[in-house]
DNA sequence: CCTGTGACCGAAG
DNA sequence: TCTTCGGCCACAG
């Protein structure tokens, strides 16, 4: 039997995204396709990306630090935005993310972990 | 209601 | 290493 897996995404699909992008704390990076995984199903990385894209507009009512995702080669994908990609690097580059010579994170080194895979309704508050 | 837009991932040859 | 392909939907106007 085939058991139809629920679409991970709906209503408010950009809203966890964001705040699953929130718990990235400073220093670390986080991809489209672990965010993706955490939300439910690692085949809606793109839908991460499209959601990402359209962060600033979240951003006007909460803040999302969108720079910390990068893509799975550890590289920054801007999509031809190239300025928009060299400020995604010159802000991690301030919150201690050192990039190598080919442009690219060592994510063995900065990727985050989640310590849980629950989206709680209530924010939660770092500190 | 309909249309255009949008920043990926992983596998195979 | 490179190309090709399947997966996949919210949001704004």
């Amino acid at each position: 039997m085939t058991v139809e897996e629920p679409r991970v995404v709906g209503p408010g699909f950009h809203a966890k995204v964001y705040a699953m992008v929130r718990r990235v704390p400073p220093g670390h990076v986080a991809t489209y396709g672990q965010i993706a995984t955490l939300l439910g199903s690692p085949r809606v990385a793109r839908q991460v990306g499209f959601a990402l894209a359209g962060a600033w507009r979240a951003e006007a009512t909460n803040p999302v630090p969108w720079h910390r995702i990068i893509n799975a080669k550890g590289g920054i994908s801007t999509r031809g935005d190239v300025g928009l990609g060299l400020d995604q690097r010159a802000l991690l580059e301030d919150e201690g993310v050192e990039f190598k010579a080919n442009g690219t994170v060592d994510l063995s080194r900065y990727r985050w972990h989640f310590p849980d895979v629950e989206f709680p309704d209530d924010p939660v508050d770092p500190g």
